[in-house]
DNA sequence: CTGAAAGCGCTAACAT
DNA sequence: ATGTTAGCGCTTTCAG
């Protein structure tokens, strides 16, 4: 426009810059700044305070291009619904960033192809990815593999993927839940499940069917929720319950469907829990333990489980890719509280 | 280790390996991938379908090198804890990757210094950052600027600091808390904050005091909450509410703060909501419809607002940083359920 | 221990 | 419209 230089991105200081304020080599201010690198006492105190004059930070793009290392861990979620993910996600960039490295997140919820922004998420050479969206097929971690990209699928088992994994178990759980009702007395009973194409609601009411089956009992309703929410939980309490009025206990799929079958059983129903109908939930949220709902629920040692991912990753990251295969199925808990 | 090469990062494929394979120059590849570049028919197919066959895909690092874009945009968030929160990364990520843009997220919930996080975030050449956490202060909006990265500051409302903002209108939404209750002839009312420190806590509070003294109200307890969670909502409350019995309405500033609140009155000391205690939220989470708080709150128009400070950051990246600040305040709204 | 030089993968003038 | 040439900011041999 005028003569004066527009600069849209105003020029950062450069590794040239500290040089040439510091009087050294360029090769020397990266020394400085590479952690294993020989430099003397009086070489780094000279180009530091240049450095530190004129606020200088490496850019991180530039020097992965050598190293071929950007600290960038790529996590694709599905469910930001679920308010155990925002604690995930907690959890993930606190360890992510206690080990220097970042996450590059990627919402797939809305229906988004899971391989092809797996794909532009690796246009950004990130050195790990963690999938906790439904779908992990083969090609996308052959991909990953051939492009040396360590992977783990988190809190989901794909059946017949070759990948790291990390989840809890959800068949275990599920028969826990089935001990627990049947030790109370409870005999009639059914099951809300999330979305029916995720594995934790397969695995969750296969675990629950087959213990049941084991004490010689049947699961007599089950149902599926459009969402893994609270809303979705009330329309399919609504729809199980009033199809199955003999039920007397209903294991949640999770601990927001299970809040919404308890009100519809309460306020719409009049059933008192846990006399009339006994619940319990999965997941542990913090509002499960709210007195409106006292939840009993099957608790996932999600803490356990975000650290050993990014264990998991780290580790790769730093020793290359080449070892074992991890399947990890973290034991999940028994919370009892007042709705069984 | 063996004379076998290690490749720990095994090779992408190159522009320069598609070039090879199609038998142009690198250029040419380049300018394929490149959206304004002039290319003929024929080149262009001969380049994608040899990109096709070796799964060529740019190197976004490389190409940011020259263009001095990522496509980066930094997220530095600090509530965790507000299901809210989930929600908005929701909205953020899902409104950015409509526009090519992918989000880098720095967690500074477990008090790090804001500062230094978003200095870390800049290594990577973000090309916009949003700032959802508490402290803002002039010496980094300075940063930004000098490197022409635009900042917006989101649900806060730093009070000397000349960054844009984008913000519930708190201090409204507090005033029309304190009507919402005098007309319903509410007149003995407490305030139940969050942390101190911050501005939505800090405005909230003002515009619900102002309003009841306009009115010849007086505020009569206050008490900050130590996180806006839930078990901090029972602990305030407990404490507000043994301290000063004779109160016979409570806002609070945010829903999760509102559920302890009640569960407290409740459960613990036997009143009835409304009729001994009306209560009134702020935010309006999915769980405020819930049968079991039929919370009365505040909305603050989250998607809008997310949107907005989208909008203000993809307009500034691609048109330059030099528009002029903007301090956009969102009008809140009462939604009406059963607490008031 | 330090500097010079080459190059990571890509884009952007500049020629043709 | 295409190829050639120079870098972007940094790391990394390689000499000395």
């Amino acid at each position: 426009m005028t003569e004066i230089e527009k600069n849209a991105r105003a020029q950062r200081v450069t590794a040239s810059d500290v040089a040439r304020e510091a009087g050294v080599s360029i090769s020397a201010v990266s020394r400085v700044f590479t952690p294993g690198a020989s430099v003397s006492a009086r070489m780094r105190e000279k180009v530091l305070s240049a450095a530190e004059k004129l606020d200088y930070r490496p850019n991180v793009m530039a020097r992965s291009l050598m190293t071929q290392r950007t600290a960038l861990v790529g996590i694709i979620l599905a469910n930001f619904h679920n308010p155990l993910y925002l604690t995930a996600l907690d959890l993930f960039t606190t360890h992510l960033q206690s080990r220097g490295l970042r996450a590059l997140v990627f919402n797939v919820s809305r229906g988004d192809d899971v391989v092809e922004s797996a794909r532009q998420v690796m246009q950004y050479g990130v050195d790990g990815m963690v999938i906790a969206a439904a779908a992990m097929s083969q090609p996308l971690v052959d991909q990953c593999s051939r492009q040396g990209i360590p992977l783990v699928a988190f809190a989901r088992q794909p059946r017949r993927t070759r990948v790291n994994v990390v989840c809890a178990d959800n068949e275990a759980g599920g028969r826990l839940a089935a001990r627990a009702f049947i030790e109370r007395g409870y005999r009639q009973l059914g099951y809300i499940g999330g979305p029916a194409a995720t594995s934790t609601a397969y695995f969750r009411e296969k675990g629950f069917r087959q213990a049941l089956e084991e004490s010689g009992l049947t699961l007599l309703g089950t149902i599926n929720a459009s969402a893994y929410t609270y809303d979705a939980g009330r329309a399919a309490a609504e729809s199980l319950l009033t199809s199955h009025p003999n039920l007397d206990g209903v294991f949640c799929a999770n601990d927001l469907l299970a809040f919404g079958t308890m009100d519809v059983a309460r306020y719409r129903l009049g059933l008192s829990i846990p006399g009339d109908l006994g619940i319990m939930g999965f997941d542990d949220i913090e509002l499960a333990t709210a007195d409106s709902y006292q939840l009993t629920t099957i608790r996932q040692p999600l803490q356990d489980m975000v650290k050993q991912t990014v264990d998991i990753l780290g580790q790769r990251i730093s020793e290359g890719d080449d070892l074992p295969l991890r399947k990890l199925l973290f034991p999940c808990s028994l919370v009892e509280r007042a709705t069984l």
